[in-house]
DNA sequence: CCGCTTGGATAGTCTCGCTATCCCAGGAAG
DNA sequence: CTTCCTGGGATAGCGAGACTATCCAAGCGG
């Protein structure tokens, strides 16, 4: 099909399946001469996981791209694969280190981790970006006045431990290999919204419950 | 205090607080004179809550100035408040009716609701920006063809209402009623960062424990 | 009383995610 | 063959959002 026809069929318009070209987040067209690029329903898929990433989950363009070019790095193993497009998401900047907050939150952080036994994500601890973006939410969330602490967030941790098995246990029952770090990415960025939705639906229904609509 | 102060102890610039203030989201300080106004350490603990909702909640600025101003209306019930803030948050657009992954995901989303109980939500659903972003989100993922339905989704439901429950508890033992509307909106957005780190680490240690670091 | 600070107003900057315009090379109709 | 239309690449522009830098006039302090 032509640029027009898969603008047609995804929703998205011309200039900007442009854009996504010139961007990289889409492989160019099969040329057929100087004028004319055919795309094929590999186009059409990646397209629509390309709109999903950036309009529902988010995803700033650049880091798609980078997301992306992990997801397609078919050298790597499946945990550094997903590992490497988790770790380009975006991220909460370096904290500041002489914050007592940051120092606190970095240690019950530790400390969530060990009670938890979740031992790869204590040895990469220093280097993970998403480690970091827990002790600064942590951080934060102590500044504002409430007292973290890791007793407090284990269950939670368990919680999110048991939403993380179901999702690879379903992986595995149903995609292919390639497919399964898509899927497994997908499930970062695109399962983030539905379980946020749900906790915000949750806490409405609770708080209605408990004290009414007064 | 005075600006220069107010901007030491919060560690944001006097312009950024001066933006702040013409936008709303800082009452203005007591004026003394002409030239001078005084501020005290409530202006400092809204700065910090500003500045988390926008820079770790990441909540655009025009929003956070509206979810506030629901947190503020002391004329309200909590759950009116709380609810009030959260729809104040930004949601996912309105979704394109005919879509077929849009009724699908409805259907989907409604019967969700029935099996978890949730009839707050099912009452509010035809207003609620809250389950417009859950139907979207969800039908995102079947459009990617991945076929979530209500049995997928019961689960992760009772996983977030325990989470929720748990906020509640929490609220209920430690804060005043105003604070308590402030926490529970600090837990939606803030707490929500937390989640997603919690739920990216469990995916990485998950997948790190069964396929290993290939 | 004179410079320096304070707070208010205004305009500028930078990034993002598109979007509109130009241009040229085919391909088709006359 | 020519003319006109369409597809695709390159470039520049736009509008929103979040600051940020510059002015300016009114005090206060030595």
């Amino acid at each position: 099909m032509r640029l027009a026809e898969l603008s047609e069929r995804s929703g998205v318009s011309t200039a900007t399946i442009k854009y996504y070209l010139r961007e990289g987040l889409l492989p160019p067209g099969h040329r057929v001469n100087a004028t004319t690029a055919e795309y094929d329903e590999e186009h059409l898929r990646r397209l629509r996981l390309v709109r999903a990433l950036i309009q529902v989950g988010g995803v700033p363009v650049a880091t798609a791209r980078e997301v992306l070019g992990h997801v397609d790095d078919d050298s790597l193993g499946r945990t550094v694969r997903l590992g490497a497009a988790l770790w380009a998401l975006p991220h909460a900047p370096e904290p500041d280190e002489d914050d007592p907050a940051v120092v606190a939150a970095r240690a019950e952080v530790d400390r969530l981790l060990e009670s938890l036994g979740w031992e790869t994500a204590r040895e990469l601890a220093p280097l993970s970006p998403v480690h970091r973006s827990l002790v600064v939410a942590v951080a934060t969330l102590r500044r504002l006045g409430h007292l973290w602490d890791a007793e407090l967030m284990a269950p939670y941790g368990e919680l999110m431990h048991q939403v993380a098995r179901r999702q690879l246990d379903f992986m595995e029952t149903h995609a292919s290999p390639t497919e399964q770090v898509e899927l497994a990415v997908a499930s970062a960025v695109l399962f983030e919204p539905v379980l946020r939705a749900l906790h915000r639906l949750a806490q409405e229904e609770e708080s209605a419950r408990r004290y009414g609509i007064e």
